[in-house]
Parts: structure tokens; C-alpha cells; sequence
DNA sequence: GTTAGCACTCCACAAAGCTGAGTGCTAACA
DNA sequence: TGTTAGCACTCAGCTTTGTGGAGTGCTAAC
């Protein structure tokens, strides 16, 4: 069932020659392409071969044959040499004032974006079970109140606190070193209700702000749990008919400017591998958990902030896409993250 | 050169009935739609002459006629009776947590998409010259400060500071007056060199944070400059078979991706106009001052989100967007927003 | 001023014809 | 036994032709 070297040869030309041109390959062009020196007719008969093992298919009777599902598979699992790509330095191109990493986050899928002409996505990385690190209220205003939440990885929340009392400098201070005793170090699941009890009592007549500010503290850690995506080049896709006629481009548009359904295929992907490769994973057609990729193929890599803190990022493209190029920038790309990420911390 | 009222009444009768079909309107049409009692031949005439003034053509010979931009803007300035909107209350649904305007903003322009099944854009009210407010250094770790500032309009920005030294307790508390006092109620454009130098100096040796701190408060107030604009229900466009095929959609996405482009709409509409009409304008075709929009109409409104600062809503959809559903469904929207902001404030 | 009637126009769609690329099969060749 | 030339065949895609219908403009009559 394993095929011999020359169908092996025979099958790469098809799919190289297909994700130049995007038009079905005949067996003439084969014949010429290849140094194989065979004439079309065999080809034609090795290509015959080759469908009935159901790695090429005829889009119709008469029509070149272009690669099926399995056929890329074969293609990127064995026949890829990923191209180095040159890719100007990004920490030149970032930002500088990008501190925040949703903004770097989301410079890098714009980056991606423009390098390859497809789209591309990047997830942020959530810190699982993040504790508190440090509270600082502030009065901001006569009846406001300024709540400052730094957790893990420093991340900092603000919250604006409506009060209808005022507080003394005193019992700001005072409410400051009671928060931080209480809650530093622990995470959601922490913090049960005998603790904000205890906590209330302390506070005495200002118990109802404690109550504030554990709900914002709630709401900063939470909102960190929710995985969100940045994207860029959506638009991209009208560069390639096969995904531009109206109804797909719509649904898959839809998709993007939605990005629930990214998180998908973000939670689908493995999770880093350990051997080097930053978790590079190609999925082909179906092969993605979502209905609307049939058509597109997608390539995931892992990045890592910091020690055991993982995000992803996703190129889509046509199913045809360049596969060689795509893995190569993402590999270099993956490089110059972790330079910036280690240097960071 | 006025038009008379049989002819208006075609007119009317011509667009309202493109609104609705999107098909070139014939005269057979309008004899039976209107209660003019009019055979088609009489409107054939009359439609004949407003051809010739400019409010309608046909888009070949024998074919019915279609309003021009000037047909539609005569219909939009004189024959619009806006269709008040029952829209659900939006403050059931916005989200609670939604304390901070960007959510806030966010899920007002999706409210609007799925509405009108139109493409919206709300723009983030930018606080000209924004003065600061309050500034808080605390020690976050050994070596790390973090810097919250707050300024005009209770908008809240960190930033987190890396030490080579580690301060003391006093040395913060210190510095934290000083900044406080030499920066409170003053803007950019009041924080000279003469008052860092003077700053530098009482802070001594730790002058080097003051010049971390005055770049994160530069940053933090010019970044509120810029204006944000987000968006929702750009893919809508796919409903509406003039916009949808492939260059001019993605011509459009494009736009609404970027974001960029899409400031020069928002400066170009006109300020608040006091008539409590919320500013509502609306764009035809070519009117609108940004190229890519000329096969599409644009209805845009003012909100105060506080005395004196203001923020624009838009919607786009293709010309013959239902024009009273929309100014009816802004201006509920804006009733209600008033009333969200009134309450907050 | 309004209307019926009629010839005319032109889009939209379907049917028919043509072309070129590509195939499968067969028979001959090394 | 594998390879190749030759040939009939298929079919998408394009152009051409034809047809029907919707709608118009014009004219003559009311």
C-alpha cells in the first residue's frame, strides 16, 4: 500500500504545482515539470493509480486532478521543507509603548497577517487560577473610590468604587492592610464566604465596600479567564477565489469578527510538545473542529510567556496555501517571541 | 423648478417601493401602489420628467427606475417619518459589569447591528486636553513599581515600572506626594521641562523614576487621544446583493477592519447641534468623505456621555437602507443612552 | 390633461455550438 | 513487463443565438 518513490514524486509535483497555480494539474505538465523523463501517458497512468489510493482527485471527468485531504496530509507530513523565512526583526517593528501584551499580541497577528497574505490569530494566554498579588484602594474623589488589582503575571485591574459615605484617611488605610492580609496569595476558589466575613467584621461600618471590591476582584480575575483573540487580515481571503464567492467569505468573516468559535479551535490544539517545535500543527480541511473550515487549512503554534503560561497562534488560509512558507515564518516568528518574552521578565 | 404634489408623491411611491424590492420600480407598479388613481401611462410621463430633473434613472432602457442620490435625498430630508422602535430596554441588556466604557461601547454598536441588520460603528468620546487627576506608586515587588493614574473622566491607566534599585516605604510615600502635588489638574501640554527638573530634584537619586513616570502619564493621556472606534455587523453587508460581491465587500471589510479610515466619517460629522436631535445625519452615496462608501448610505447620531465630551454612533448599510427604521431606532438608542449616562454620572 | 394601444428596447435566461485541455484505452515497442 | 504514441472521448467554459417579459416612449383619441 506504501507508495513507490515515483508516485511519491509524481503526487509532490501535483500538490506543488497545484498550490502555485490554484488549477487542476494534467498529466502533461507532470511530464514536463518533473526530471522524472516519462512521458504523460505514464503519468497519466500513475496518477490514475494515485486517485484510487485517494490522495488526487478529478474536480471533474476530463479536468486535471487536484490533491484531496489526504493527499495535502501526505504532502505536509513528509514533503515539507519548511522555508526559513527572513522576516524583518519584529521587536523593531512592535511598538514600543506596547507594554501591554494585548496590544503586542495584537501587533504580532497583524504582523503575521501582512507577512502572508492570510489571516491570522492570536490568543492571549490566561493564567489559570490566578491569585491576588496586591490591593491598593485610593480616594479618588470625596465619595469615590479607586480599587487597584494586581494578580499573577501583573495583571492590573482597576475599579471605580461609588461610595455614599466618606472615608477618613485612616479607614482607607486601614481597609488597605486588611484586604492585603486577608487576600494576598490566594485565588478565586479561595476565597470563601467565612473569610469575606471575616473580613466584613473587620471593616465595621464599611463592610458594604468590602463587598465592592471582592466583586471587582471577582470580575478582574474572571474577565482574565475569558480566552480572548485578536485577528488581522480577515480580508485576506478575497485573495483566493476559492474562499471568496459570498457565502463562504460571509460565514467565514462571520467567524472572525465574532471569535467565539476561535476559542475552539484555540482549546483544540495540543498543547506544547516539549521537543522544540513549538506545537506546530496543521490541520487540513475537516480536520479543524469547525464546520466553516472545510475549505481552509490552518496552522497552530504554541508560544510561552512565561514558565508553564501558554498561548496560540493560528494562520488560516486556503486549503492551497503555502504550507512551506506558512510553518517557516511561524518558526521564526516563535524564535523572536521567546527572545522578547525571556527578556521581559 | 419645485415639484408639485402628484410628483412627489411618485417619487415617494418610487423609493419607498425600492426600499422595500430592491428592483427597478415601472409605472404598472406605481399606478396600482399609490392611491393617485392614475393609469401607468400618466405616470410614465410624470416619472419621465423626474428623470430628467435628476431624481431618478433608469439603469437601462426598459427597465423601471431607481432613485439617484439626489431622489434620495429628497426623500430622506422631506418624506421620512421615522417609525419609533420598541427596542427591548438596552439596559437589560448590557452587561452589568460593563462598568467600563469600551464594553459598554462594544456591545451598544452590536445592539445596533443586530437591530437594523446593518453594519454600526461607535466611536469612544475622546476628553480633549485631559487633565490629571490623581497619581498612585505602589511596590508590587522588590524591585517593581506600579504606576496608576488617573485622570479627567475617571478613565484609570497602569503601568508597571521596573527598578534596578528598590526603594523604601518613605521613599515611595515621598515620591508619591511629590508627583501629586506638582501634577494634579495640570495636561500635557502644562507639564514643561522647567517642572520635571524641579521634580527630578526633590526626588534625588531616584530621578530616574519620575522620568519613567512623566513617559507612562504621557502615554496614558495621548493614548486616550486616540480616537477608538468599534464596530459590529460588518458581515451584514453580505445581506444586501449590491455590496456583496467581492471587491467592493472587501473593499468594505477592509475598512471596517482597520478602523482607520473610519475616524475621517467621525470627524467629518457635524458637532452637536443643541436641537435635541442628536445631531442625526445622514450620508448618501458620495457624501460621506470616504471613497469606498459611495454605493452605501450612513446614518450617524451624537451621544454626550458628559457634559461637553461626545461621542458618535453610525450606521452603514447600502443606499436603499431602510431609512426610518434607522433614525427611529438612534434615536430610541440615544434616549436611553442619556439615561444610562445621566444615572452614572 | 388623461388614457389606451402599439412598436420598440433590452435584460435575463436558456439552448446550442465551439474549443481546448485532459483523460482512458489500445496497440506497438524496447 | 514497463513505457510510449495515438486516438477517440469528455466536459468546463466561452461565445453565439434565440426567446420571453417587463417596461418604456410615442401617438392618437377621448
Amino acid at each position: 500500500m506504501d507508495l513507490d518513490e515515483r508516485k511519491l514524486k509524481i503526487l509532490q509535483a501535483v500538490v506543488r504545482n497545484y498550490l502555485e497555480t490554484g488549477e487542476p494539474v494534467g498529466s502533461r505538465t507532470i511530464s514536463k515539470y518533473t526530471d522524472l523523463n516519462l512521458s504523460s501517458a505514464t503519468i497519466r497512468n500513475e496518477m490514475s493509480d494515485l486517485e484510487e489510493l485517494g490522495y488526487i482527485i478529478q474536480p471533474h471527468t476530463s479536468a486535471g486532478r487536484i490533491p484531496t485531504d489526504k493527499g495535502y496530509r501526505l504532502y505536509v507530513d513528509h514533503m515539507v521543507v519548511e522555508k526559513i523565512q527572513e522576516m524583518e526583526d519584529i521587536k523593531n517593528k512592535l511598538d514600543k509603548k506596547a507594554d501591554r501584551i494585548e496590544l503586542l499580541l495584537q501587533q504580532v497577528a497583524k504582523l503575521l497577517a501582512v507577512n502572508t497574505n492570510y489571516t491570522s490569530m492570536v490568543s492571549k494566554p490566561h493564567y489559570r487560577h490566578k491569585k491576588v498579588k496586591f490591593i491598593q484602594l485610593s480616594e479618588v474623589e470625596e465619595d469615590q473610590l479607586l480599587a487597584v488589582i494586581v494578580i499573577e503575571g501583573n495583571i492590573v485591574k482597576n475599579k471605580i468604587i461609588g461610595l455614599n459615605v466618606s472615608l477618613t484617611k485612616e479607614m482607607t488605610l486601614k481597609l488597605n492592610i486588611v484586604l492585603n492580609t486577608f487576600l494576598q496569595g490566594l485565588d478565586l476558589t479561595e476565597i470563601n464566604m467565612a473569610l469575606i466575613q471575616q473580613m466584613k467584621e473587620q471593616a465595621g461600618e464599611y463592610s458594604e465596600v468590602i463587598g465592592c471590591i471582592l466583586d471587582a476582584i471577582a470580575e478582574a480575575i474572571s474577565e482574565e479567564d475569558n480566552l480572548e483573540i485578536y485577528t488581522s487580515g480577515a480580508t485576506n481571503i478575497f485573495k483566493y477565489p476559492e474562499l471568496s464567492d459570498a457565502s463562504k467569505a460571509s460565514e467565514l468573516l462571520y467567524t472572525f469578527e465574532e471569535k467565539e468559535e476561535l476559542t475552539k479551535l484555540i482549546n483544540d490544539a495540543n498543547e506544547w510538545d516539549d521537543n522544540q517545535n513549538h506545537g506546530i500543527q496543521v490541520y487540513i480541511g475537516d480536520e479543524a473542529p469547525l464546520q466553516v473550515m472545510k475549505d481552509c487549512s490552518m496552522v497552530t503554534a504554541t508560544y510561552e510567556i512565561e514558565k508553564g503560561v501558554y498561548g496560540k497562534i493560528g494562520i488560516v488560509g486556503p486549503k492551497r496555501m503555502d504550507y512551506e512558507k506558512v510553518v517557516g515564518t511561524l518558526k521564526t516568528l516563535m524564535v523572536q517571541l521567546d527572545d522578547i518574552f525571556k527578556n521581559k521578565t
